[in-house]
DNA sequence: TTACTATATGAGCAAACAGTAATATAGAAA
DNA sequence: TTTCTATATTACTGTTTGCTCATATAGTAA
């Protein structure tokens, strides 16, 4: 993968809300689809690419599949200038609300299994 | 332009490359064509995409158009990313070698008018 | 084993993209 | 003024992208 694949896999709105998230916090699939309103496929598919960048990582637990962001010192400098621009438009800022009001309820990935409108009208917008 | 606009910008192996030359130093249009061996309006094309990033700044002198790097405190982190990406990829290094073999010789704008094919040979790769 | 469930993937669509060739424009030079 | 020249733009092409719906897979639980 070279330099401008790199940048192409970090060039979309969804891909960068879930590195914003993630960022904060490992996730997992369901729990970024429910935060993000995203499609289950569309997640799915998002997270995959993601598998490309190194400093993008993955593990299985039981069904759900977690991901969060390596420490990676080549990495370090773009992180750096991700996240001072997330703070600086909307729909990042708006989606760390809905994070924060996610993790702080205490809902998990079994709450979603259960009821996922039931999570999506608490965290309704 | 939001970030991932931007991050788009950025993802193009011929728009890295101009930033990796004119990272080095200012150049014109015409020097960037010949330099990176492309065509006429793809060079142009790009340049003016590459417009949209802060950080990139033009100025016209007679019929030439020069571009630069600006120095950009939001895109520092970036930009030493990049830098520090320019030079692990081949393309990127081979590029630094024609940019210096061109300044050294001392030839200008005005020699690629004159006969760009002369400076074409004299930079075979 | 079978049933279930979280995630992954195939097919198809519309929109965006990089590139080319030809032409237009704007400013310099004569 | 007219001519020239560096750059920009238009029209078009083939490719890639993000998304959806439907289906497949792989692993868990019964």
């Amino acid at each position: 993968m070279n330099l401008s694949e790199k940048l192409k896999l970090l060039s979309d709105d969804n891909r960068l809300r879930i590195i914003n998230l993630i960022l904060k916090e490992e996730l997992c699939n369901c729990e970024i689809e429910t935060i993000l309103e995203l499609s289950q496929s569309n997640t799915s598919r998002h997270l995959s690419k993601m598998k490309g960048l190194e400093f993008f990582e993955s593990y299985k637990d039981g069904n759900w599949v977690h991901y969060r962001i390596k420490k990676y010192e080549n990495y370090a400098e773009l992180i750096k200038f991700l996240q001072q621009e997330f703070k600086k438009e909307e729909i990042f800022v708006k989606d760390l609300e809905r994070f924060k009001k996610y993790k702080k309820s205490g809902m998990t990935c079994t709450v979603i299994r259960e009821d996922k409108e039931k999570v999506l009208n608490f965290l309704k917008r």
